[in-house]
DNA sequence: GCAAGGTC
């Protein structure tokens, strides 16, 4: 039997649909769905699920306290099936098998999850015959030719691959032990660092310190609104558009006259070129800016793919191959929403799409497969669906030409400029009209032509500072230096926000990022640059070519990990304090009105945990939190109470932006008198065990602390309460509430 | 409970 091993359950589908002669049976095996057809041989195709396996350290490092972190650096690596199903699979099927044909995705990663599979296979049958093909997009005319043509598999270049994936696991789980323990952050609030995340978390980290480092500084503009013969106003800029000294721009000021006369009209053509095609960051940038999350917008485009309305979203290549018949692709467009467009592009005689820079073997562009009518999505996958759409078309048409006029006036004296733009035939942006600029129309014009002057205004400004990465913008900027891959990048922001390192959208770090950044970069530089990386591929590009072992690679890269180390013994109680100090600022919401200390995120003895005052015993301050999610300080502060807005953060939730904690405070106690009012009138109770929520057990533990009336728990404080008791705060705030 | 890389 012939078994051939596709990287995905679709992509084995497809294959075997162009290789059968007749439609293939579809077969379980495993509960996996297998499709088999009869060509010279009995042939079996079957996909994966990617990595079906894991590396992993045995079960005996499991135990953050007792293996001390840099153990893990020489631990045994070893490798877990994360996929039972499908490896079972693999079993049955490879037993029977006499030869296979790896035809996994063309890359790296491929060659490894080939080679994954084929190493499950030959632990049931060792002599079993195996090649390899290769193929870009899944059409008849490449899978034909793959088929016909069988490489052998690249050993090498899968060792690269596994080579990447011990060194990521060692240095990022020792190093995230390590400074999780160092900070006490033990249980779901550990402190992760990576090959990837940490240099992407220092790059937001710069960003926010480049900010704070800036010093605004003011300027001046100075405008005037024209008048032109038919009464239309304009304005126009005196051409040092930014005037540094206010004396100066004062003196312009005061001159500026009744009339300005046209000096100069120059007018000339600017030509747009249509963008290329989508690869998966591209494609993240454009759906960020029409609002989408990068990891939302990865999630729908997978649906949008599994349904069949797009391609494969995971790519990096932005060269439409040869193999796809592109004009059909776009006749398919001949019906439905698009009609007009697909028409228009099919009334050309020949269809050059545009190339982007990037050429690679891995998948075609992300381009619409087939049509969708707008009642089949909803709302947040059909404008998605539409940007593929849009833009597939776009990269097929003609550019964009705009009309600009300069012109210039003069104003006793002084230069004044005014710039218009007028699109003079839309080209590409016909077809895609995201963020396209304004035409910006200017009265027409003649040199020698004096206007009047309306008004002058002198304008106070001042310098911005850079502004915050968005999630589009670093997630380009994250390609350029080679941090992660189209897959994952939107997987480690998600990550950033999961590890409480980030907030909002732009990326905002918070105290916690920056202590565990600065702690890294000062004992454990080589983890926050992106350099790491670099010099992985390097070393993975001299493994695939057989120039070196990967063991030796494997051991230098476990020497510098002991290097670091041995800075780390030597600074322990350094890092251990400036991490707790950072994650100590984290907890800070402002400062106590009533007595000048420190409000604080804190925990009672029970674990509840509120908002209190630095100043307990002596002030009594406090403010109640939800029961879970991580608490974040954001940098916005109640005008109110001038203390921070929170958020709450809960693992596959949106983010709660709870605001001012006291102005919520107040508005829930609202909302429960009004839910008292609304209810029949609840006498006051009389006995304790009135009170709803206390039992016999709570009353007796509330005598023994010295409470055993009403007016004694209205009257006692709740803090000190929960500590002689171990009941909540939030708790007998609760009973005290419904007291009163 | 640790990473990053696949895929759903």
């Amino acid at each position: 039997m012939h078994l051939i091993i596709a990287e995905k359950h679709i992509a084995a589908k497809r294959i075997a649909a162009i290789l059968a002669p007749k439609k293939p049976k579809q077969v379980r095996v495993s509960g996996m769905d297998t499709y088999e057809f009869k060509d010279e041989d009995r042939t079996v195709v079957m996909g994966l699920s990617g990595h079906i396996v894991q590396l992993d350290f045995p079960k005996a490092y499991n135990n953050w306290q007792k293996v001390e972190s840099k153990e893990l650096i020489d631990a045994d690596v070893i490798t877990t099936p994360t996929h039972v199903k499908i490896v079972n699979a693999l079993k049955k099927l490879g037993k029977e098998a006499t030869h296979v044909t790896i035809a996994t995705d063309y890359d790296r990663e491929g060659e490894l999850i080939g080679v994954e599979a084929l190493e499950i296979i030959k632990k049931v049958n060792p002599e079993v015959d195996f090649d390899r093909v290769f193929y870009s997009a899944i059409t008849k005319k490449e899978i034909d030719d793959a088929f016909a043509n069988p490489a052998a598999i690249d050993f090498n270049l899968a060792d690269a691959g596994h080579s990447r994936q011990v060194i990521d696991l060692v240095w990022g789980a020792s190093l995230t032990r390590y400074l999780s323990i160092s900070a006490g952050r033990l249980g779901k609030l550990f402190l992760s660092v990576g090959r990837v995340q940490s240099p992407t978390l220092a790059l937001i980290v710069d960003k926010e310190k480049e900010r704070q480092a800036f010093i605004p500084k003011p300027y001046w503009e100075i405008y005037a609104t024209l008048r032109d013969k038919s009464g239309e106003l304009f304005n126009v800029q005196h051409k040092t558009q930014k005037f540094w000294d206010r004396g100066e721009a004062q003196k312009v000021m005061d001159i500026i006259g009744d009339n300005a006369t046209v000096s100069s009209v120059v007018r000339s053509k600017k030509k747009d070129k249509p963008p290329t095609p989508f690869n998966t960051t591209e494609f993240i940038g454009a759906a960020s800016s029409i609002g989408y999350s990068a990891a939302n917008a990865m999630r729908i485009a997978e649906s949008l793919y599994t349904s069949g309305f797009i391609s494969y979203p995971r790519t990096d290549n932005t060269v439409y191959p040869e193999s796809i018949d592109l004009r059909a692709q776009i006749e398919v467009f001949k019906k439905g929403t698009f009609k007009e467009y697909a028409e228009k592009l099919l009334a050309k005689d020949k269809l050059v799409p545009t190339r982007g820079k990037k050429e690679t073997t891995d998948h075609p562009p992300i381009y619409p497969a087939s049509l969708a009518k707008k009642n089949e999505l909803n709302d947040q996958e059909w404008k998605l669906y539409e940007l593929v759409v849009r833009r597939f078309f776009a990269t097929f048409a003609e550019e964009a030409e705009w009309e600009t006029l300069k012109v210039r006036f003069d104003i006793e004296g002084e230069e004044f400029k005014a710039n218009g733009a007028r699109l003079l035939h839309a080209g590409w942006r016909w077809y895609y009209p995201y963020n396209a600029p304004q035409d910006r129309l200017l009265p027409a014009l003649e040199e020698g032509d004096v206007l009047s002057i309306k008004s002058k205004e002198m304008l106070d400004k001042e310098t911005q500072p850079p502004g915050r990465y968005g999630q589009g913008r670093l997630i380009k900027l994250m390609e350029e230096l080679g941090l992660g891959t189209k897959a994952t990048r939107h997987d480690i922001i998600s990550k950033l926000y999961s590890r409480a390192y980030v907030h909002g959208n732009p990326l905002q770090p918070t105290k916690t990022a920056f202590a565990v950044v600065e702690a890294l970069e000062k004992y454990a530089p080589t983890i926050t640059k992106h350099d790491m990386t670099s010099q992985l591929e390097e070393d993975m590009d001299r493994i695939a070519e057989g120039n070196i072992q990967e063991e030796n690679v494997l051991n230098e890269s476990r020497k510098m990990l002991h290097d670091v180390f041995a800075e780390f013994d030597e600074n322990t109680e350094k890092i251990s304090e400036s991490l707790r100090a950072g994650l100590r600022e984290d907890k800070v919401i402002g400062i106590c009105k009533e007595c000048g200390s420190k409000l604080m995120v804190r925990r009672s003895k029970r674990g509840s945990r509120f908002i209190g005052c630095d100043g307990y015993p002596d002030c009594n301050f406090s403010l109640p939190l939800p029961k879970s999610g991580q608490v974040i300080v954001t940098d916005k502060v109640c005008e109110e109470h001038g203390i921070n807005h929170i958020k709450i953060i809960n693992p596959g939730k949106r983010p709660w932006d709870l605001g001012c904690p006291q102005c919520n405070f107040i508005e829930w106690k609202k909302t429960q008198e009004e839910e008292k009012r609304k209810q029949p009138e609840t006498p006051r109770p009389e006995k304790i065990t009135d009170v709803p929520g206390i039992g016999k057990v709570t009353a007796k533990k509330l005598e023994d602390a010295g409470v055993s009336t009403v007016d004694e728990l209205e009257e006692v404080n709740a803090r000190e309460l929960s500590k002689n008791t171990g009941i909540s705060v939030g708790k007998i705030m609760k009973w005290q509430e419904a007291i009163a």
